[in-house]
DNA sequence: CTACGGATTTTCT
DNA sequence: GAAAATCCGTAGT
């Protein structure tokens, strides 16, 4: 997924960003996946749906983050949007994240938009509302982007020091820019 | 640039 | 009742 593009469109307008780093959680032999051990709870369910499905759950009491169902049905594995470069609304998801218009916010936190799951989710207005959604749908999808011959680093993925020995697998996954000359 | 604490509520034990 | 796939502001190097 990565170099492709998330679209939502809020109130007749397509947010969209290119996305820039992920993360794979490998179901039910994974100790950092929700679906580790064939766990069945509420919040889990639609990890089991087919693949194409958003899943988005709620963390930290504040945050909602997406996650990508990859796999067919019955096969709880999923792919986390970590990180993602606005491409579409930029004014709207700026006002998401920090209240106020694209231009009117330092170049600082431009450049940090969407530099986060958490983040992804505030700025393109993605919340429980949209856990479930079937990809292919009108108001929420993936597309090609404009993104092409980047190469592909790896490393651990954030966050999830409970999972033992599956904290050091190397399922963080993101697009290497090479500026410099 | 890194390091810290606080926010805040769902989720599962 | 504890922990959580995080973010932000502040402070320090």
């Amino acid at each position: 997924m990565l170099g492709k593009q998330l679209v939502h469109i809020v109130d007749g307008e397509a947010l969209a960003a290119e996305i820039t780093e992920t993360e794979a959680y490998a179901g039910v032999n994974d100790r950092a996946c929700h679906s580790y051990g064939g766990r069945h709870t509420p919040r889990t369910e639609v990890m089991y749906r087919p693949g194409g499905t958003a899943y988005i759950y709620f963390i930290y009491g504040m945050h909602y983050l997406f996650n990508v169902v990859t796999e067919p049905e019955g096969v709880p594995c999923a792919v986390l949007i970590r990180s993602a470069r606005a491409v579409a609304g930029h004014d709207a998801i700026a006002r998401r994240r920090a209240g106020r218009p694209y231009g009117e916010i330092p170049e600082r936190r431009q450049r940090s938009l969407l530099d986060g799951p958490g983040k992804l989710c505030a700025g393109l207005a993605l919340t429980k509302e949209q856990n479930a959604a079937d990809l292919l749908g009108d108001a929420l999808y993936l597309r090609e982007g404009t993104a092409g011959g980047f190469e592909i680093g790896t490393g651990q993925r954030i966050g999830i020091d409970y999972a033992g020995e599956d904290a050091a697998l190397p399922y963080r996954f993101f697009i290497r820019y090479s500026h410099r000359t």
